[in-house]
DNA sequence: GCTTGCAATAGGTGTAAACATAATCCATGT
DNA sequence: ACATGGATTATGTTTACACCTATTGCAAGC
């Protein structure tokens, strides 16, 4: 049970754990060897041995504590991470032409259900926007975003009629906290209008809140055109 | 500039140049000063700086490359990382009961489509399980799970009258590939009786689909309660 | 039987040094 | 002017060693 890998990189362990896991003696729960046993059979030094158990452990295969040891987890993978490119990026990673569309943009008091969502003052001044992204022609996400003035006021001087907010916001900005949250809800009018949804029909969702410093900065709500599915692989 | 930290752990590092990108002088596209300089500032070796720096990098937030240095990237990677601990845990965590319910289990050929999606023989054995998961007396999720028989004859002994699928599968098989998607549909029947929806109600739900070396294990349809969201902060 | 506390252990972190590798810059030759 | 190739440089990786710290398990004491 000793294969010992030819090359000695981190990368090499980490692979050949991770068979060892997958396809291999180490079912779930097995105590792994100690990092001092692993370095001699793979004939390198522990540093090596740990970095690679550190990386597989990010995967989310191995449980470590000290002196408890590194453990093979039950539950393998718990986590899984998304990426969330930008839509632009998204649409044309596809091989599809993005084409971006300004539907809105007011400047108004906050509404309250939106001061209790984001914490602002009692109407305080927020701008709205909402704008439609397209893929080769075809209505692809619907954005409707509330910018707090307050917390950047340099959103006065940008008429989004070009490009959407959310290029502006990533170039200009910072952010200290966000909240993601997926959901599905049932279409709206604005959805039925610029996505071809029937009122009621099931919409996947991505809401996403950030702040900075405490003060929130922008809450996006992305509705997705019909039949839209989130997807990653590990 | 330089409030050099007291502290010379790498996180301490971490947290600095954290702190620097989000909310110090570190803005976007700046290119940040090279390791041998960043230790000689921070009073501490290359490798721990080497080390916060990568650690700062896997959250997405700089662009290291060789000889071109380290950069801070213009657009976060904006990759949200989502916990999707068992059910049973997920409930629990919120203080509620946890209760399991078997609705049916049936040993069937796969269906067409079932064949199709994961690459099946036609017609091959599949067992069938449909079941629930309360939170509090509530139904929370609603389970529908295929199980490739000719990749886990053991399937056969398990009635799942007990515990869930879920369970037994994480504690006895290893994988080396999964796929989720998460998506919104409409209620359908079984929703309906057992969730509470109505006939048509958006519902949020994630698949997940499992392979190990290139077998497909199974396939898990998850769908909510109304008004379920699947939540991340970072 | 139970608690308390010590010692052993395994992983966690840090240092200094060295070599590897990729990207850039610049000098050279055509 | 332009291509090319080598020198330079910043990060990437590895090593050997040391000390720190959480956790375990056992043993002593109640």
């Amino acid at each position: 049970m000793a294969p010992v890998a030819e090359t000695t990189s981190f990368r090499a362990v980490m692979d050949e754990i991770v068979r060892r896991i997958t396809t291999g003696p180490w079912g779930p729960g097995t105590l792994l060897p100690t990092e001092v046993e692993l370095a001699g059979e793979f004939g390198c030094s522990r540093t090596t041995i740990n970095r690679a158990l550190r990386e597989v452990s990010d995967l989310g295969l191995l449980d470590r504590r000290r002196k408890a040891g590194t453990r093979v987890r039950l539950a393998p993978i718990r986590q899984a991470r998304f990426a969330m490119p930008l839509v632009r990026a998204e649409i044309e990673r596809t091989g599809a032409a993005y084409r971006y569309a300004l539907l809105k943009r007011h400047r108004l008091p906050a509404p309250d259900w939106l001061a209790a969502r984001l914490d602002l003052a009692p109407a305080a001044p927020v701008v709205q926007v909402m704008c439609l992204h397209h893929a080769d022609g075809l209505a692809f996400q619907l954005e409707e975003r509330w910018i707090n003035v307050t917390a950047l006021p340099a959103v006065d001087g940008q008429s989004f009629a070009l490009s959407g907010p959310n290029d502006w916001l990533v170039a200009t900005v910072p952010f200290s906290q966000v909240e993601v949250s997926f959901l599905a809800t049932a279409a709206t009018g604005a959805m039925v209008t610029h996505l071809g949804h029937r009122l009621g029909d099931p919409v996947f969702v991505l809401e996403r809140a950030t702040w900075w410093q405490n003060a929130a900065l922008t809450l996006v709500t992305l509705s997705h055109r019909a039949g839209y599915r989130m997807t990653t692989r590990y």
